[in-house]
DNA sequence: CTAATCTCTCTAGCAACTAGAGGTTCAAGG
DNA sequence: CCTTGAACCTCTAGTTGCTAGAGAGATTAG
């Protein structure tokens, strides 16, 4: 039986996250020493693994939520479990294509920047200026705005 | 002079958060009509286009305060702006290499379920799983622990 | 047995908003 | 001029995923 300092160090994830995770229903309610300490056996430390590399992985507590429900019942068709991986898999891939943009932006403020003043300096130009949408990341339209003056 | 409504349709920044900026200081107080409502000159547009191009591009409101505050200053040199716009672009390169390691390692789970069921299938015993840390996305060392049973 | 180190609960805070309650002001139509 | 309805006001509280601190009790090493 480990006590919750154990489980924290062992697991990587902090004693207030995992008396946090244990409050939301994620972890179960841990048993108790005569002194009403947390004690927690090896399965929580695999059920905290998973919920660490989850939330590594990008996924929402409500969808490890939903993962750790699906695993209750393993006999099922994992449908719903590949579903959710999927969903994950394309806001992961959004996430990826607006920051490639975001990149490519920034660098092209850098350069304009070079060792000018403040005045002469195309950051904060660019930056109030929503000409790029179109060309560089309005590809989901309604995040970009005309600001027409 | 444009009211808070017309300028949230404008500038793509709804009515709350534009209340909320000026409440924490990004947008300075709004004059006022005489029935106390708020009213808006043009720069209050482009200063708003300028934060919500910033944020779009994953600069906290920190930054942008810095980035404003610089602005207000334009006989400086740029070399702060530069730095603040060098700083994000490491971050979102950051942001970029470890949410293609998870792109790589949702595929891989998702090929492993294939159609079979809960207990069969590979999603959930890779999430739970820290081999493939190293391999993937361990290059920042300090978020993959070692999870050995 | 005592001191140091855990651990307990509870409350409050972080970013960056969003939503709602309950009340006021404005612009247009009759 | 008056009414109606949309837009506005302030204020409080909620969201997600934690983190920090206070003050009290438990456990363990010497």
């Amino acid at each position: 039986m480990l006590t919750i300092g154990k489980l924290a160090v062992a697991s990587g994830v902090k004693i207030p996250t995992i008396r946090y995770y244990e409050q939301i229903g994620l972890l179960p309610a841990a048993e108790r020493s005569p002194g009403n300490q947390r004690l927690y056996a090896r399965d929580a430390l695999k059920r905290l693994a998973f919920i660490r590399h989850a939330r590594e992985l990008g996924f929402t507590l409500e969808a490890i939520r939903d993962l750790l429900g699906l695993s209750d019942r393993p006999d099922q068709s994992c449908f719903e479990v590949d579903a959710i991986a999927r969903a994950q898999l394309r806001a992961v891939e959004g996430r990826i294509a607006r920051l490639q943009a975001l990149k490519s932006e920034l660098e092209r403020m850098i350069d304009r920047c070079a060792g000018g003043t403040i005045s002469a300096c195309r950051v904060i130009e660019v930056l109030g200026n929503h000409t790029h949408c179109a060309a560089d990341h309005g590809r989901d339209g309604q995040d970009c705005h005309a600001v027409s003056e």
